[in-house]
DNA sequence: AACCCGGGGGA
DNA sequence: TCCCCAGGGTT
C-alpha cells in the first residue's frame, strides 16, 4: 500500500483497531450525542487517563443535556475543576442551553450547525458527526495531525494555515463511508498509542512499511514544531538589601510560576519604587546604588534584570518563613536561580 | 522546564 | 488572516 490509497487505509486501520485498539473507555458505551460531544469537549486538550475520571462524575450529574443546562455554571465549573481550560466549562454550559433551547435537547446532525456553538470547531464536529451520527465527516485533532502528518513525511507546522489545510486534505481523503465511527476512534487511538510524540511503537504499526516518516529515518520529524518566536523582553529591579552584617534578603517565590519555590531577591519594576518597596518590605532605605543590567534567557522571554544594592537603616537579621537573610559566601542550602546565584557569588567576590 | 493541545478572541 | 492564550500533564 502506498500513501494515498484510500480503501486500503480504513481496511487496515480498521483490522488493526478491532484487534488492538481500545473499546472499553467510558465513552465507547451508550453513545448518544451528548456524551460524544462532553466527551470530544473533555479531550480536546487533555487526555485519556486524565479524562476519565471526570466523564464518569459529569455524566452522573448531569445524565442529559437537559440537566447539564439546568445547572448552576457555578456546579459545572466545580466538576471541571482540574481539568484547566475553564472556558470550555463556560462553553459546555452554553452549548447546553442552546441545544435545550434551539433544538429541543436533540443535538443537530450537520457540520456547519455543530460549529456554529461554542466551543466546537471543525475537527470536534467532525467527531461527533462520525461517531454519534455514523455521517462521513473528517477529524483533525493532535494525534490525527501526527499520524498522518509522518505518513506522508509532511513536514511544516500544523499551526500553518497551508500545512492544516494539507493535512485536512489527506484527513477527508483517508475516511472511509463505512464504519466511520469506528475508523475515527481508531485514527485517534493509533496515534495515542502507537504513533506517539516521542518513541513511536513503529515495529507494532500496520503502516511502517510504508510510512514515508518512517522511511526518512526519524519519523519524529514530522509534523514540524512551532517555530521558535522571538523572545518577548521584560524588566526588573533584583534589590539586593544588605543588613550591617553585610548579609544579603533573600525572598521564597511562589510554588508556580517561574522560578517556583526558588529563592530571590525582592522585585520592584523601577528605581522610583525602590523606597516605598523597602519600607513595606519593613527596611527604610538609607541609600542604593544600581549596577550594570544583565539578561537572562528564558526559553519564553528574557530577562533583563538591573540588581540594586540597598543599605538599610534598620540592623535587623530576623526574617519570617517567606525570607531569609544570608552570607553572599554561603547562602545555605537554599534553591538559587542562576542569576541570583552568579550575584551572590560576585557580591562576595 | 520545554512541549503539547482545539477553539476563541483580539491585532 | 494570523497570533496569542489558557492550565495541567508528559517527558
Amino acid at each position: 500500500m502506498r500513501p494515498g490509497m484510500h480503501a486500503a487505509f480504513s481496511t487496515r486501520l480498521l483490522d488493526w483497531y478491532d484487534q488492538h485498539g481500545r473499546h472499553d473507555l467510558p465513552w465507547q458505551h451508550d453513545i448518544v450525542p451528548y456524551r460524544v460531544w462532553l466527551s470530544e469537549i473533555m479531550l480536546q486538550q487533555t487526555q485519556v487517563k486524565t479524562v476519565i475520571p471526570y466523564f464518569q462524575r459529569f455524566t452522573a450529574a448531569f445524565p442529559t443535556v437537559t440537566e447539564l443546562a439546568r445547572a448552576p455554571l457555578d456546579e459545572v465549573l466545580h466538576l471541571w475543576t482540574g481539568l484547566g481550560y475553564y472556558a470550555r466549562a463556560r462553553n459546555l454550559h452554553k452549548t447546553a442551553q442552546l441545544v435545550v433551547r434551539d433544538y429541543s435537547g436533540q443535538f443537530p446532525d450537520t457540520l456547519e450547525a455543530l460549529i456554529a456553538l461554542p466551543g466546537i470547531g471543525r475537527s470536534t464536529a467532525g467527531a461527533i458527526c462520525a461517531i454519534a451520527f455514523q455521517s462521513r465527516a473528517a477529524i483533525l485533532d493532535g494525534n490525527v495531525k501526527r499520524v498522518l502528518a509522518r505518513f506522508h513525511a509532511v513536514s511544516g507546522w500544523p499551526g500553518k494555515n497551508a500545512v492544516a489545510e494539507e493535512l485536512w486534505n489527506i484527513a477527508e481523503q483517508y475516511t472511509p463511508h463505512d464504519r466511520v465511527a469506528d475508523y475515527t476512534q481508531a485514527i485517534m487511538d493509533l496515534g495515542a498509542t502507537l504513533c506517539t510524540r516521542t518513541k513511536p511503537k513503529c515495529q507494532l504499526c500496520p503502516f511502517s512499511a510504508d510510512c514515508q516518516g518512517f522511511a526518512a529515518g526519524d519519523p519524529t520529524q514530522y509534523p514540524g514544531k512551532k517555530p521558535a518566536k522571538i523572545r518577548p523582553v521584560k524588566s526588573t529591579l533584583f534589590l539586593m538589601l544588605e543588613n550591617s552584617k553585610g548579609e544579603i534578603l533573600l525572598q521564597q517565590r511562589p510554588g508556580t510560576g517561574i522560578w517556583g519555590g526558588l529563592w530571590s531577591f525582592p522585585e520592584c519594576p523601577q528605581e522610583a519604587e525602590i523606597e516605598s518597596h523597602c519600607a513595606a518590605l519593613g527596611y527604610p532605605v538609607k541609600d542604593w546604588s544600581a549596577q550594570p543590567m544583565e539578561k537572562h534567557i528564558f526559553s519564553h522571554y528574557q530577562l533583563n534584570y538591573t540588581p540594586v544594592t540597598v543599605q538599610i537603616n534598620k540592623h535587623s537579621s530576623v526574617a519570617d518563613a517567606n525570607t531569609r537573610w544570608v552570607r553572599p559566601e554561603q547562602p545555605g542550602q537554599l534553591g538559587l536561580p542562576q542569576p541570583v546565584k552568579a550575584l551572590l557569588d560576585s557580591y562576595s567576590g
